[in-house]
DNA sequence: GACATGACGGCAG
DNA sequence: CCTGCCGCCATGT
């Protein structure tokens, strides 16, 4: 256990608040949310603060993945099936754990909040 | 402290 | 886009 956990927190909370502020049928990136809060070089620990993004159940984590536009993180939600049945939900059209036409549909947090 | 793992990303082939 | 390799950094053993 770290000294000084309560600036993880605030790791934590600037990403949820990057998450929230995702549009929906709207998808961004963990280099993008990475890239906003200055550890670009580290988009695993985007990744892993969305590890305990489980206990923010306001977290739209289904709209975060990953450079390929595939659902990496679907193995962590309650049902494999969820993140893709949530973002088809919100008109985002995915095939084989890939959202179509990602590129238009991604959402940068830098340039939206620029 | 070494070693392995991971909801990633860039680059090369 | 896929596969392989490496860099990144916190976590667990």
């Amino acid at each position: 256990m770290r000294q000084d956990k309560s600036k993880y927190q605030n790791f934590f909370a600037d990403v949820y608040e990057v998450v929230k502020l995702v549009p929906p049928g709207r998808v961004t990136t963990y280099g993008a949310i990475a890239e906003y809060l200055g550890v670009k070089s580290s988009a695993r620990m985007v990744g892993w603060a969305m590890n305990a993004a489980h206990s923010e159940p306001d977290v739209p984590a289904h709209r975060v993945i990953n450079r390929n536009g595939i659902l990496t993180g679907k193995h962590h939600f309650f049902t494999p099936t969820l993140m893709q049945e949530l973002l088809e939900k919100e008109g985002v059209t995915v095939i084989n754990d890939k959202v179509q036409n990602f590129d238009a549909l991604f959402w940068s947090p830098t340039k939206a909040l620029e």
